[in-house]
DNA sequence: CACATGTCAGGATCACTGAAATAT
DNA sequence: CATATTTCAGTGGTCCTGACATGT
């Protein structure tokens, strides 16, 4: 016994939480996170991947670049390019025409460790929206997609 | 000096994450949690919001049964449900029928804090999603209900 | 001088785990 | 005994603040 589940659907959520965008995002953020963290097997892997897609996709750049690009802070990149260097899937190297920066590269053991995350984020991703058809999971990008650059537009402090 | 950002629109983002749902959903999450934590004055009250939120709902329940309405923790219930009891908007009750149960009810100045917080969050949420349409903000709210419903289907442990 | 960069130290929130005590 | 409920202690990741030394 113990279960009084008899009308409901299993149980009922807040019609009031489900209707709140704020609600319904950290909740299907956190499921997300989930997945991807079973995905990945190991936890903090999150950020790296980021990292590395990032190097991979702009090139060098400078950390202040990358953290900006990304929306992730300058002191969370610091220690997840510790540990990038320490694996040999990234390396710093001090700019000569700016030596105040570090020019970040992607080793070839780092593109190809960016290889293998994709595909376990892509499989995390769509089992994530599993329940949405094809256009559907479109629209759903789309629409975050809008709201994060308006979000982000005036953000370069 | 120092700024090279001439073509580009501010800053480009990665393509490879800003197609993931998974990044995107963290991103626009965290976007929103400043909004409401702005809106709120005081941070931590988000859970707290969802707690008066789910009492005024539900009625009187358990702390296991909100915590699995929710989607929220049976552990981080009971430092929310401390504070609210402390500031006389929540009580809890042992329960006759089930000894193990806490009955758990909201008071009615945490039935007046609720709607002064209702206000707040709207408004957080309206800002949000300014820069979408009235038909696309329903589409996206939409898509996250039927994500969430999907992932929360068996999760009763 | 004002400003940008990389780094470090630390706090705060949040989601989660594990285990205990109590009751069914 | 197996299970459910409440509670506590603690971990880990993310976000954020402030500060410093260095360079432009």
């Amino acid at each position: 016994m113990a279960d009084q589940h008899a009308t409901e659907p299993v149980h009922a959520p807040s019609r009031r939480l489900w209707v709140l965008p704020s609600w319904l995002l950290n909740q299907v953020a956190s499921r997300a996170n989930r997945l991807v963290a079973e995905s990945f097997g190991r936890p903090g892997v999150r950020l790296h991947y980021a990292v590395l897609a990032g190097l991979a996709e702009f090139g060098p750049v400078s950390q202040a670049e990358l953290s900006r690009r990304l929306g992730v802070d300058r002191s969370d990149l610091v220690a997840a390019l510790n540990e990038l260097e320490r694996e040999d899937f990234a390396l710093r190297a001090p700019d000569e025409a700016d030596r105040r920066r570090n020019v970040l590269r992607i080793t070839p053991a780092g593109q190809a460790e960016l290889r293998l995350l994709d595909a376990r984020v892509q499989a995390a991703a769509a089992e994530l929206l599993a329940p949405l058809a094809p256009s559907e999971q479109e629209q759903l990008v789309s629409l975050l997609q809008r709201v994060l650059a308006h979000h982000s537009a005036g953000e370069n402090r």
